[in-house]
DNA sequence: GGCATTATCTTGACAGTGTCAAGATTTTCG
DNA sequence: CGAAAATCTTGACACTGTCAAGATAATGCC
C-alpha cells in the first residue's frame, strides 16, 4: 500500500509525474531535482525521503514509462488476436508512436538506467516482461510461418533491436533529409518489419 | 591551419582529446567543462575562447568519434573489394566493435547532438557521409542479389537500425541475461544481419 | 488516551557545475 | 613598432545534487 496520508499524501508518485512533466515540456536537461520538488509543492530535499538520489527517481520515471510502453504494446498485439503479422506490424508501430509522443521519456528510459546498478528491479522485471512479450509475438509469427524457425530469442532480439534502431536513429536527428523528405518514420519502420517477415 | 602557438599552442584539440579521455575514464557523467580544462592544464574557463558552450565541446568530440567510426567502418568494407555479402557482415561487426571499445563516447554520439541546432555542420557532413557509405554498401548487395532491390535509401535505413540498434539496447543492458548467457553481442549482430541478407 | 518511535518534510550548508564579465597577456599584422 | 585581435586568467553568479540537523506529523504500543 503505497498510499498514506501524512503530510503530502502520496509524495512519492507525486513526483515521478512532476519528473514526468518536466520532462516534457523542459525535456532531459530541464530535469532537476529540485525543481521537480517544487513542482510538487515541497521543499527542495524533501525527495529524499523517497528516493536516495536523483538516479533513483530517474528509474523510477523510466519504470513507469516501461510500464507504459508495454501496456500500448499488448494492446496493439491483443488487437489482432490470430493474426500474428498483424500483432508484429503493430506492435512496432506502438512502439514507435509511444515515443514519438513521450520523446524525452522514451529517451530517458534508454539513457544507462540498467547500466551499473542492480539497485532497479521494478526497472528490470518490466524491461524482461516486456522482451518475453515480443518473445511471444515473435513465435506466433514463426509458428504461423512468418519468420525463420530459428532461435525465437535471437529472433526477438532482431526484431526489437531493428524497431528500436530505426526509432532511436530518428529520434536523435540521424535520419537524412533525402530520406524523411519522401518518407514518413512510420513508413521506414513499417518497411523495415515487412523486410522481416517476407522471408 | 587550426595549429598555431601562442599561449597553449593548439588548445582546441586538447580540449577534444582531454574530453575523449576523461569520457572513457569517467563516463559521461564525470565529464565536465572545468574538468577538461584542468586536465588540459588551463584555467576553468579558457574553453569559452573555443566553444561557445559545453554542448558545442560535445558537438566536437562527437564529430571526432564520428570520423573514427567512419574510418573504421570504411576500412572494414575496403577489405573485401569484391565481396559485398562481406563488406555489410564485417562493416556491421566492425561498428559493434567501435562502439565497444568507445562506449562513453558512442552514447554521447547518439544523445542528441543533432536534436535542435544546425550549429554543427561537421557533424552533420559526417554523419551523412556515413549513411552514405552505408547505402553505398546496400547498393552493392542489391547488385549482386543479396538485398531486396526496392528504395537503396530505406535499405540502408532498415541495416544501419538494425544494427544500432542491436548494440545500443546491448549498451544499456537491455539484452536479457538468457540470451547473453548462450550468445556473445558479437553473433546478435551477425545473426541479425544474416537474417536481412538471405532473402 | 498518552507517549515514544518512526516517517516525512524543512532549513541550511557545501562542493561542484556552466556561464559570463572584466581584465591581463600574447600573437598577429599593417 | 604599435594597434588590433586572439587567447587565457580571475572572479563572480545562479543553479545543481547531496548531506546533516532539526521540526512536524503519523503510527503503534502501553
Amino acid at each position: 500500500m503505497p498510499s498514506k496520508k501524512y503530510h503530502h499524501g502520496d509524495l512519492k508518485n507525486a513526483l515521478i509525474k512532476a519528473g514526468v512533466e518536466i520532462l516534457s515540456k523542459e525535456g532531459i536537461d530541464g530535469l532537476s531535482l529540485r525543481k521537480v520538488a517544487q513542482r510538487a509543492g515541497v521543499s527542495h530535499s524533501a525527495p529524499y525521503s523517497h528516493f536516495p538520489d536523483k538516479q533513483s527517481l530517474i528509474a523510477a520515471i523510466s519504470t513507469e514509462g516501461f510500464n507504459q510502453l508495454y501496456a500500448e504494446l499488448d494492446a496493439a498485439v491483443l488487437a489482432y488476436p490470430k493474426n500474428p503479422k498483424k500483432q508484429l506490424q503493430q506492435g512496432a508501430l506502438a512502439y514507435l508512436q509511444f515515443a514519438l509522443n513521450n520523446i524525452d521519456t522514451f529517451k530517458i528510459m534508454f539513457s544507462g538506467v540498467l547500466e551499473k546498478e542492480k539497485e532497479y528491479p521494478a526497472f528490470v522485471e518490466i524491461s524482461h516482461k516486456t522482451f518475453r512479450r515480443v518473445v511471444d509475438v515473435v513465435k506466433a509469427c514463426q509458428d504461423a510461418g512468418f519468420l525463420r524457425s530459428t532461435s525465437s530469442e535471437m529472433m526477438a532480439v532482431a526484431v526489437w533491436g531493428q524497431v528500436h534502431g530505426i526509432v532511436s536513429l530518428a529520434l536523435e536527428g540521424q535520419i537524412s533529409h533525402s530520406v524523411l523528405d519522401h518518407h514518413a518514420i512510420q513508413d521506414l519502420v513499417s518497411f523495415a518489419v515487412e523486410q522481416m517477415i517476407s522471408s
